[in-house]
DNA sequence: CTGTTAGCGCGTTCAT
DNA sequence: ATGAACGCGCTAACAG
């Protein structure tokens, strides 16, 4: 039913081997012969079985790229940069043979047994490499766990990447992972909270991300610092509600704030699609914004710029660092030094953000 | 190096073929081998190679889902839903060998090389099911190559699913795919350009999406079928402008458009993302919305409610359009009569439409 | 430059 | 209920 290599070489009256040395291009071939062997190919329709020329070869061209979220333009956009740092056979040929590696994108909807899970799948597959995007969980029993897979994976010769995940920091996790593209989470986070200091704010609301999340964590703790060093910390806790990373969750804790604090004048989010949750539930209880009440984002994602008024925000170089997760991943490009790579989180001031009222 | 199958077996005292028995659990075996067995690859950290497992038994667990923009949530919502239909092992034991399936995700960037790309390498891979999602490219060689690669991973025995991409209408296309979910984009955008029709609205233009797509056709063939019917059909192509699904287009376009008819009193764009691209610019140039001119989107996108004012648009039930669409890839529900569903695009009309001016 | 010979790791008969 | 043997489709040595 299938055809397969010795059909090929049948047709063209060759050995296998022929036919494989032409399709894989590794060793010299006469040009005679390969042009029988081209046209018996296409002839045929041929088509190569990746399983058995993996299993022969011990070596794959999958490479996983795990995501938190895939509806979330945060993690499409690294994702897609990554692929199409991977995937991507520009030229021609692309029906037959040849070394293109598969970019696959693995959603773990931010559960830690489906990171587990896929984590093995690829490992089952002989994944070529692995990228992990977005911010991780703090469990330590998960953790250790991921390390080890990862530990195996990387044994087992696939190259582990991290973007916008911060290094492990578990023994045998460290030695694991080829490189790692690290958010500036904390400096970013920091500047956002001075800037709306600088603007004169005191009672600023914070909605958090999932607590168990080192994203949150980290972005957390810098506004915390921030607003210590102004002299605010005592009342950072009690203005702080945590949530997932969706509208919704902006929504509802920002109804919650305003119920705590009647009198606050700024809102900072965990990210950018918290915060317009945040604008919706501020307009319907009749604050303008920024009037009334500045907001804040994180990320800069497109949309950030769309809304009314535009979002003031912290810009993350999603899909610059995807792009060089992506080549990392390949080999293309060589390990940052000491394996670990800060990637810059950036103040953006727009329209969300003025002076405190009064 | 890596642990096999026969390592596992000298371990537990059996012969391989009673591991891989244990292993599938499609054969009997008593509890107490079995017992040892699992203790086995306990001990070893034993994992399946994918390959192998795959090569002998001519079945693979990947399946593909090709979407044309991963970092658009319309792909993603869809994309999600489906993979939670089809790697979703919740239970334990998803650490050793099973029946789980991987779901891929593969960005052809709207590419058509690309997409053929992905095509072959997952027939390549075996795969066990492929989903194409959103709209088509309308080239006919495109159109045929796409049909015929469908066709062979069929006689592979992978099972194609359509999701959000019209049936093919090609000789050996139709009976290639399982089940197609077409969306009513042609119903859907009449009754929205009706809607503003009935708000009393003449000058209405248009921002389509790229010429070449199955989707930008139908939207804008029911958008002038709806203009004709009013009356209003000969100023359609005047008032109409292709450019890509992105922001930038809408804007781009918009100013044009103003540009062609200053006095239109409403925008209808290609999708979400293209109407808040159109919303940027009416307001940079002072008009107001909806008070000046109406502004009407397509798919209902999260982030289209959150807009200011919010988003008149057509909602397109993308989760359960792709939760559908896996469960079809895995056989789980049975094909719609004739092979194809259409899925409802119902209007919905929120802030961003009013009654024309004058 | 090309053909021959062995496996890669596992599923699956066929025996027992 | 279990073991032995064969083959899935391909690549990689080794000859020649």
């Amino acid at each position: 039913m299938t055809v397969t290599l010795a059909d090929v070489a049948a047709r063209a009256q060759v050995s296998p081997a022929t036919v494989s040395r032409v399709l894989n291009g590794n060793y010299p071939v006469a040009a005679a012969t390969r042009e029988r062997v081209l046209r018996a190919v296409d002839d045929l329709d041929y088509v190569l079985n990746g399983q058995a020329s993996a299993l022969a070869a011990a070596t794959s061209d999958l490479v996983g790229i795990l995501v938190n979220d895939i509806a979330d333009p945060f993690f499409g956009i690294m994702a897609g940069a990554a692929q199409s740092q991977i995937g991507g056979p520009e030229g021609a040929g692309a029906g037959r043979a040849g070394g293109e590696k598969l970019a696959i994108v693995c959603n773990t909807g931010g559960s830690p047994e489906r990171e587990l899970t896929y984590l093995t799948l690829l490992q089952r597959q002989r994944a070529a490499a692995v990228i992990l995007t977005g911010g991780a969980i703090e469990d330590p029993e998960h953790s250790a766990a991921v390390a080890a897979k990862l530990a195996k994976l990387a044994d087992g010769g696939a190259r582990v990447v991290l973007c916008g995940r911060p290094p492990l920091e578990l023994p045998g996790g460290g030695e694991a992972v080829a490189a790692a593209l690290a958010f500036d989470n904390r400096g970013g986070a920091r500047r956002l909270t001075e800037h709306l200091l600088t603007l004169g704010h005191q009672r600023i609301a914070y909605v958090a991300g999932p607590v168990e999340r080192t994203t949150t964590r980290h972005r957390l703790e810098s506004h915390r610092d921030a607003m210590e060093a102004a002299g605010l910390g005592d009342a950072v806790d009690a203005l702080t509600v945590h949530g997932p990373y969706d509208r919704r969750s902006g929504y509802d804790a920002t109804l919650e704030l305003l119920r705590r604090e009647p009198a606050l004048t700024a809102v900072v989010a965990a990210n950018d699609t918290v915060a317009l949750g945040a604008c919706a539930a501020l307009r319907e209880q009749g604050r303008s914004i920024p009037d009334d009440v500045s907001v804040a984002g994180f990320d800069d994602l497109p949309f950030s710029a769309d809304a009314m008024p535009a979002l003031t925000t912290v810009r993350l170089p999603l899909h610059e660092a995807g792009a060089r997760a992506g080549r990392l991943a390949m080999g293309r490009e060589a390990a940052p030094a000491g394996g670990i790579a800060t990637v810059p989180a950036d103040l953006v001031v727009r329209g969300s953000t003025a002076a405190a009222r009064g």
